[in-house]
DNA sequence: CTAAATGCAAAGGCTTTGCAAGTTC
DNA sequence: GAACTTGCAAAGCCTTTGCATTTAG
């Protein structure tokens, strides 16, 4: 039954984050917690951890535990929604899968991190692993950097960045 | 039996290993446990993390406990003796730090480490790094793969690889 | 209604630390 | 002898889990 015909359900309703979408196409069972955490994480721009992701979702709705937060991470990597990353420190961070295959740069001054893609180099690990004699499966870069004092060279180049 | 006046030391009395000479050469006091450690860490070929070492430096001489190796590690990480890996898994793995700049290649079903270096890699890096507009400080590169069925592409190539 | 999700608190890994006793320089 | 190192056990993080209760489908 289409129950779009509500006439209101206003405030209580906010429309399917990306993320909620995604569980939904795979069949998880959608409770208040998930939607919820499933929100928090569309909405990021930058790489929570999970005291993140809790902490925002408190902030929305006080009515998830912790341990629920750690469940749903769980639940969504090993459904291929989420990406768990480590930089180090200890705790995981979270990144939406579908934002494509990326890299970071991190800036080690500030500690801000920005996405990068480049197709060069994606060639290029292929090569090297073949190089060894692996077919590969994975990869992980990760570039630590200082901002340069001139100007970048023009970056019309082949990498697409979004900081973050 | 004391010390016997003998032209050289003998059994009980094994040469600096290379990590003990870094050390002294930092002015690190020199303690029986700090020895041992540094002898295991010396003739490791792998990336062994906490638990190896100390299971290898009890087998060798059981009087360390693993508080001890706990600090060693880290203070021999902080004079730039040994790097921190972080392979997943939730432990940190130890990597002489005079091998030279390297990447690793993970194999995904058996778990074992390749390491290598490219430099056509380190190029690009740099590259990657300045477009984005940062100079480079550092990078980690990690590969996992598979093992290919074919013999590989005869490493004529520009990648030095070492197994461990 | 049934299988699955949640909360809470307890427990599990890895790592660090306070303190007394032992060593190095 | 002063300062540092070690061992031991306790404590700290982050994360997982057992169990009773609630909830989605």
């Amino acid at each position: 039954m289409e129950s779009r015909i509500r006439p209101r359900a206003a405030n209580t309703d906010p429309p399917p984050s990306r993320i909620e979408r995604l569980c939904i196409e795979r069949g998880l069972k959608m409770t208040g917690q998930r939607r919820l955490i499933a929100r928090v994480l569309s909405e990021a721009e930058d790489h929570p951890d999970v005291e993140d992701v809790y902490r925002r979702a408190l902030a929305l709705d006080s009515k998830v535990s912790i341990a629920t937060v750690y469940r749903t991470v769980r639940l969504l990597e090993e459904n291929g929604i989420l990406e768990r990353r480590d930089f180090g420190g200890g705790r995981a961070r979270y990144d939406p899968a579908d934002r494509g295959h990326h890299h970071h740069l991190i800036d080690v001054d500030s500690g801000k991190v920005i996405e990068f893609a480049d197709e060069e180099f994606e060639a290029l690990a292929r090569a090297m692993a073949r190089r060894l004699g692996f077919d590969l499966v994975g990869q992980r870069l990760e570039l630590f950097g200082r901002k340069v004092e001139a100007e970048p060279t023009r970056s019309g180049g082949r990498s697409k960045a979004r900081s973050s």
